[in-house]
DNA sequence: GGTAAATAGATATGACGCATAACAATAATT
DNA sequence: AATTATTGTTATGCGTCATATCTATTTACC
């Protein structure tokens, strides 16, 4: 989790080290702010015993009744091994349960319990409040913007090959 | 470092799972486009054998020669411990030197090497290409928007407590 | 001047996110 | 019927991150 040093002296006693250079790219800025925000939503969901992923997980799966895992997988844009220990936490938990599914017995249909629909409640509602936190500064016109960059970054690259 | 999927299916076979509730937030989509983002860079840097945070170093070594270890980990944003395993890989590679300060026995003034400087030039031009090639589909407007709000969201939280 | 506190760098360790290889069971394709 | 592909799993390793603790040295305080 990136670091958020919690001491904080004065500016001026600090010798700062130039990164004109890395703040020519829009990448380190993006990784610079999206160190803020990954660092405060791990504070926001830890009351939850959530982590990133397995509110992602737990979102995908209660808002997508009988999703298969690798069509999660597919979602999240991670590997299917990886999912499988966040799945198992969930499950382990009881905030999610894998269903046989009767015409492929390879697949598991998931499924959130009522437990993991009123845990989404909460922590989508906590999220909400670190996001408009973090967004506090911004005017609407420059969110929207930021969208729509994000979203052209995205979307850019996923016909790659 | 964040899957981009290698295999690619016409969009039409996918059975998506939706994530609407994920993508009302910005912190969301910019997690999603720094994969993106972070994928292409590792791949950019893996010839020069460095990876963004041995790029991230080198980078402030040679911007600021003589900068200490310890200045580098408030610029870089992360835990002192965590920079000696970088400081020692560029050191053993001869990229960068760690010099004695006489006023001071505790510390190191970290120096480029000639090989330093010149791994940096060829870094620095490949991740510009790469930088490039993200922003392909921004147009100038949405990349000063985009940078503006990037600014506003790190800086909103760089006095936190 | 002596002592206590702070600093700089280091070692060790663990959690978590990511990748890949390999496997078994099952379904789909040829 | 045989082959290929898919689904989920186990195992493993690497990199990024955090924290605890330590030694050597410098700075602050009395």
């Amino acid at each position: 989790m990136p670091n958020q040093k919690h001491k904080q002296m004065p500016q001026s006693d600090v010798i700062h080290a130039g990164d004109a250079t890395l703040r020519n790219f829009v990448g380190y800025r993006m990784k610079r702010a999206f160190n803020v925000v990954q660092a405060d939503l791990t504070k926001t969901l830890k009351p939850f015993d959530l982590r990133m992923l397995t509110y992602t997980a737990l979102v995908l799966i209660v808002d997508n009744p009988g999703l298969r895992q690798s069509q999660l997988a597919d979602a999240m844009d991670i590997e299917r091994p990886n999912l499988v220990v966040l799945i198992d936490e969930l499950e382990r938990r009881e905030l999610i349960v894998r269903d046989r599914v009767p015409t492929d017995r390879r697949a598991y249909a998931l499924r959130a319990t009522l437990a993991g629909r009123q845990l989404y409640e909460k922590a989508v509602a906590a999220v909400t409040l670190h996001e408009n936190a973090i967004l506090a500064d911004l005017p609407q016109d420059l969110r929207t913007a930021m969208i729509e960059a994000l979203k052209r970054i995205e979307k850019a690259h996923r016909g790659r090959s």
